[in-house]
DNA sequence: TTAAGTAGTTCAGTATTATTGAACTATAGA
DNA sequence: TCTATAGTTCAATAATACTGAACTACTTAA
């Protein structure tokens, strides 16, 4: 079974947070997911029409999850994404908000 | 002489900043530059103290000029550099401060 | 007006990171 | 069990970052 490492919440720097951010793919799946019904989305979900390889959106989601965004679980066959608002939230409050602001 | 290329306003884009905030080196810079005195420095200025080769350095400051995070000007002997604080709270208004409130 | 020093850039090579196709793992449903 | 789905991992290549060495531009002093 596939396992997912997660960074602890005080683990979570600025500049990998931003530089996680530095990419327009990697803020598109992030807007998606804060947009999305319920917080969370499969990765083909949060990733919708794109001619993107899919190890190259797998490479993206793991750089969102290895800066601390994101959190993933395995939800039958596919991968649920969330971003982890509450930890960023108390990490730099008010960031991700001021960022994504931003991001149509 | 040194010309240096400075993006248009408009051509700012948030993906290109933020990846050029990416990096601990550059954020300090970019803090530095904030906090000084007049707002201007040299490049040797703006990154005291560090160990770092001075190509390198140079790289990190054309990162942040290119992203359109910085306008340098060369002044005699040394380049001025500042932050574009009118350009970019009119393209992204409050984002640099929401950020760089964390970057102590 | 040369000589030497300072500040930083550019170049070219190496190191790291991104992108991708192919093969693989895990789960679901017929 | 067989097939399909969703995504990961691997290994190779493409693109970017980092660095030492050489260079440019300006200043100061003899």
């Amino acid at each position: 079974m596939t396992r997912f490492v997660h960074l602890a919440k005080e683990d979570i720097t600025l500049a990998a947070l931003l530089g996680a951010l530095g990419d327009p793919m990697r803020l598109k799946i992030l807007k998606n997911l804060l947009d999305s019904r319920d917080g969370r989305l499969s990765c083909s979900g949060a990733a919708p029409c794109t001619h993107m390889a899919k190890s190259t959106l797998s490479h993206h989601f793991r750089v969102l999850r290895d800066a601390g965004l994101i959190r993933t679980t395995k939800q039958g066959v596919e991968n649920l994404n969330s971003v982890r608002c509450d930890d960023l939230n108390e990490r730099f409050p008010g960031l991700l908000k001021s960022i994504m602001k931003f991001q149509p």
